[in-house]
DNA sequence: GCTCTCAGTCAACGTCCGTAGAATGATCCG
DNA sequence: CGGATCATTCTACGGACGTTGACTGAGAGC
């Protein structure tokens, strides 16, 4: 009996310890994206866990560490390209953003403002817009043409899935990126 | 002797009651807007102040009451008129956050993804602006449109003051401007 | 001058937190 | 079968927090 491959069989010990990181890692998630870092306690992400706040500590050394591994995932590059094949790209971004919100993504937002690591991580995401937008428009503003696109396309995300806006938090996200779509080349164009 | 119009006089009860409790407010407006509601503690007010904790407690009720004086001010409510003249009055109002900061509003903005009652009162300042903004452009997405307004300016004073992202922190206000004034424009008129 | 008021201090409470370390018991391997 | 390994739990420490209530002492009003 091979029990790797048998879904029937009981897990091995080694599968069973992998299976509890990623039930932890899961509701670690799912409430530092609720309630951010320091509302979000090891004891309540254990119990979330079902698991003993013991274990937490044991598997992932302290709770800064957790919320790193919880956090970890990366937004894949852009491919780049023209200005408006760039600003189409940050559109379907914004697209999925709005609809099937990135756990890991909520959980680094809402904590950069308490947060520095979350920050961080923030800053670090920014850049990887901000590499392929000054690729595309050759001006010497590129570089905070790029910083605004995230810092509004940051603004968005936010007020609909954790300030909850009147008329945004639950409008159709076709037609946000619709509304925005004008205001967006405007920012990844050179001059005007 | 009048002692309410003698500056050197010693101060009454009253007066230095004032002072104290405008201390007090100053310090928890300070550190509300550096480490938002969760991290400002009561006792890091009341050292800053160079005061007894209890006093804290006991002028201001709760932690609660404290945050709630100290990040009451109100945004004065715009002027109102055109699409254009709306466009041009919020980017003033942007103008004036990049540059000189109010620290009542940071102290809002830090806590509002953490703070339940504070992202209440973004969103009530939101409402101010989608007011104006709803009268200027006669759209069925107007009310859209206004949310959005406000979810970018949020996003621009975020990533400038708080998420501190590369270029933007430490740009020219006025370049700013420039940059969003066609991305506002376009988000301040009907159809495309 | 004698109360009364009140700004301000002090010490303590109960609670919750992150974390440490020993204990337990099932599983793995030779 | 027997010992090593390791997933998991239990108990507890030390510190920080919001909040409370008793206390002190200087000014205000009569």
């Amino acid at each position: 009996m091979i029990r790797v491959s048998d879904p029937s069989a009981q897990p091995s010990r080694a599968e069973q310890r992998r299976n509890t990181e990623a039930r932890i890692l899961a509701q670690a998630r799912r409430l530092f994206a609720e309630s951010g870092y320091d509302r979000t306690t090891i004891r309540a992400v254990a119990a979330a866990a079902d698991v003993d706040p013991g274990l937490v500590m044991h598997y992932f050394g302290s709770k800064e560490q957790l919320f790193t591994r919880a956090t970890e995932a990366g937004n894949p590059p852009l491919p780049g390209g023209t200005a408006d094949q760039v600003a189409e790209q940050l559109l379907d971004r914004l697209r999925g953003s709005l609809t099937d919100e990135p756990v890991e993504s909520l959980a680094v937002l809402r904590s950069m403002l308490t947060h520095p690591e979350a920050a961080h991580e923030v800053r670090a995401a920014s850049r990887v817009y901000k590499d392929r937008i000054s690729e595309a428009i050759p001006d010497d503003q590129a570089d905070l043409r790029a910083a605004m696109v995230s810092a509004v396309l940051i603004g968005v995300a936010l007020g609909r899935h954790m300030i909850k806006l009147d008329h945004l938090a639950d409008a159709d996200p076709e037609q946000i990126v619709e509304i925005l779509r004008p205001a967006i080349r405007s920012l990844t164009k050179a001059d005007d």
